[in-house]
DNA sequence: TTTGTTAATGCAATTGAATTGCAATAATAA
DNA sequence: TTATTATTGCAATTCAATTGCATTAACAAA
């Protein structure tokens, strides 16, 4: 009786679902699910999530995190290492296919990337 | 007549100098002018080299943003685009001499970049 | 050197995303 | 059905960062 199944989990999942490659803030969920359960509910559902890994989630250079699920993980293979984008016009943030790689000096051991590009989509460039 | 050289900014502009690759958060900052300025006062400065292009801005998956002065720049180049590392265990943050580059989908235009790779420095790891 | 303008500063108050404490509620194992 | 305890709502709190405003001081002009 690790985690229980509930009505919140199961909405901001349905969301994040329907929002593969397009990582949503707080802010945007809470927009989405507005009256049917209280902010600190999303906060605390996103954060198990993402402690059970289930969604990935990134900080931005406008200072939110941004969650989106898991797409080509496994339970045993972790790998959040592509690039997003921001947009600076319409804030949209993406889940780039490109993955980061870097060469790092010697010594240094890499667990976790947070990489951002900012800049203008397509629509508002 | 546009920005005077004070007494702060000075201070503040020989502690980044001698921490060249090494960025600092405000904190860092902070306790090394201890008692010789109000923290305000160094969030002001700070922004203002940040506006004036003297010094780039990262902000880490730790939630805080880091300073360092700018290196290989000019007034008119301007290319922050290097990675950047953070240290699980002892928190130093480094810029990475590694550029970013990455192929964005057509249409994207890149403005800026904020990519930080986390991990364990050589005497931590 | 003196003076006037206004950028810079200190201090207190405020913002806003995120977190925490706690009592009430409800999922689920027994 | 019942007992256990994870989950939720609500209020309060945290903490970095920002803002308002009166005071100070840099520096251009006289
Ligand atoms: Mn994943
Ligand atoms: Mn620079
Ligand atoms: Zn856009
Ligand atoms: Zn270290």
């Amino acid at each position: 009786m690790k985690r229980r199944n509930t009505a919140a989990k199961q909405t901001i999942l349905d969301i994040l679902q329907a929002s593969r490659s397009v990582p949503l803030s707080q802010e945007d969920i809470e927009q989405k699910v507005a009256g049917k359960m209280n902010r600190v509910t999303v906060y605390r559902v996103l954060n198990s999530f993402y402690e059970d890994g289930y969604i990935h989630k990134i900080l931005a250079d406008d200072g939110k995190y941004y969650f989106a699920i898991c797409l080509n993980c496994r339970e045993d293979d972790h790998h959040h290492d592509h690039f997003h984008f921001r947009c600076l016009n319409c804030q949209k943030v993406e889940c780039l296919q490109e993955e980061v790689k870097v060469q790092l000096p010697g010594g240094y051991r890499q667990e976790s990337v947070n990489c951002l590009i900012t800049g203008y989509c397509p629509e508002c460039a």
